[in-house]
DNA sequence: GCGACAG
DNA sequence: ATCTTGTCGC
């Protein structure tokens, strides 16, 4: 069984046509949800967390774990096609929904703007914001090391989203609306989210329940 | 044709 | 993403 691109692809386009990059959740905020998606055995096994919060204390209401067996390769540009499967596993599991819900990996900041967070707020009819690590596509000014700055992510004459300066002396973050989300209550939510970390609160945490860190760990020896 | 390329 | 110790800088 091959992997027809051009057939995803026009599913790609399709599915950007009906993101919504309004405004479309419950406020006051009371739940923010993170996901991350880890691999196991050599990349055969997808591992996904998601991570329900409360707003604005940051403490873990709750969590869940789901692994499949991997069924699609990393393509740059089709990564929610390899990540989606696991990530609806894990959120069927969730009881507490949030209201909003941080993805790790671009949203509207994709070639065809449907990048995992988009493609996921779809596919759970949920409020998005992409939060990567690293830039997929458009361009953006140098931006000083310093907490706090911020730059417009540009792609043919559009903004498709922010590099953001989240912590000091560390590499940016790249923020994108996802679904149901503005670009500027992307950014601002993100923000509202940090703590002094590169990643906010429900990234952080879900990476660290994902991958077993200490910060997790700590979580469980407490609990 | 060449280089770039989320996780 | 993952394989992995120490190490430099804030």
């Amino acid at each position: 069984m091959s992997i027809n691109l051009q057939q995803l692809k026009q599913t790609q386009l399709s599915l950007a046509n009906q993101v919504r990059l309004s405004d479309d959740f419950n406020e006051p905020i009371n739940f923010i949800g993170g996901t991350d998606v880890g691999f196991e055995d050599g990349g055969n096994i997808t591992r996904a967390a998601i991570v329900v919060l409360s707003y604005p204390e940051f403490s873990v209401v709750e969590y869940h774990v789901a692994r499949l067996k991997t069924e699609f390769p990393y393509i740059p540009g089709y990564l929610s096609f390899r990540e989606y499967p696991a990530l609806l596993a894990a959120w069927q599991q969730i009881k507490q929904k949030p209201d909003l819900l941080l993805v790790d990996g671009q949203g509207f900041a994709h070639p065809r703007r449907l990048g995992i967070a988009s493609h996921l707020g779809l596919l759970l009819d949920m409020p998005t914001i992409g939060v990567a690590k690293k830039r997929l596509c458009g361009q953006y000014e140098t931006l000083p090391k310093q907490a706090g700055n911020v730059t417009p992510l540009l792609d043919k004459q559009q903004q498709i989203g922010w590099v953001l300066q989240s912590k000091n002396n560390c590499n940016p973050l790249f923020i994108s609306a996802g679904h149901r989300v503005s670009q500027a209550s992307a950014l601002k939510w993100v923000n509202l989210c940090l703590r002094g970390y590169r990643l906010p609160e429900p990234t952080r945490w879900a990476d660290a329940i994902a991958s077993n860190k200490s910060l997790f760990k700590k979580f469980l020896n407490e609990k």
